[in-house]
DNA sequence: GGCCTACATATAGCGTCTCTACCTATGAGC
DNA sequence: GCTCATAGGTAGAGACGCTATATGTAGGCC
């Protein structure tokens, strides 16, 4: 998949992995491989920049906590990120529908 | 609509656009409006170039016409074209079913 | 003990792509 | 003659994801 495909549904893909429970970065990215069959192998210079900017942007917050002496930031969804994810849902599935349209079932244009 | 969302997709619209019908860039663009319903209204500055690049790609080519008096622009698709445009659907149904299966039904994570 | 791998987070620089904002030119209508 | 719709085009900017790299710990292996 063209890596570039992804632009601009990068947070809906976040916020919905982070949707009711919390995660740490390295555990998203893994999460996010197990949903798609690996098809979503996000680099980690994707990510972590990415949760840094929902958390700037209020939709996410992080807690610092250390497990097995290992220092994990895990994320969880702010209500507005609740709300964001919402929106994106159904930012997604009107951009979905336009797309199809236009590419259309594989058919020639019926010139009406 | 995010206009960033069309990132990696407005390829495959002009493609698609194209497909069994040749049109210069203008309208193109009124194409696109009219089956989207007005959802889509890409500005000359996006279309123009894209097209440029699509035929430096080889994935068009363009005649000069005049029409009443003004020159456009004809383009239609060439067989590489086509080619590229069943690629586009393809990685277009891929990508849709990835990113649906992870912002899911709106359900919550199965702690299974 | 020393080394390597897996886990975990982070940043810098790059390239690509679309958008905004302009510019040019013609024909028609006023 | 002037303005508007049509038609094509370019320049510059901004955003965003990717590649590459750096840091640090835990645990297994030699």
């Amino acid at each position: 998949m063209k890596p570039d495909a992804l632009r601009g549904h990068l947070d809906a893909l976040l916020l919905a992995t982070l949707d009711g429970r919390q995660l740490h970065g390295y555990a998203i990215i893994e999460a996010l491989q197990q949903v798609s069959g690996g098809a979503l192998d996000l680099p980690t210079g994707t990510v972590y920049p990415a949760l840094r900017r929902l958390e700037r942007a209020g939709h996410v917050i992080s807690d610092w906590s250390t497990v097995g002496g290992r220092k994990r930031r895990t994320y969880r969804l702010t209500q507005a990120g609740q709300k964001a994810l919402h929106a994106e849902r159904s930012a997604w599935r009107e951009f979905t529908t336009v797309i199809d349209g236009v590419l259309g079932g594989g058919g020639k244009w019926a010139q009406t």
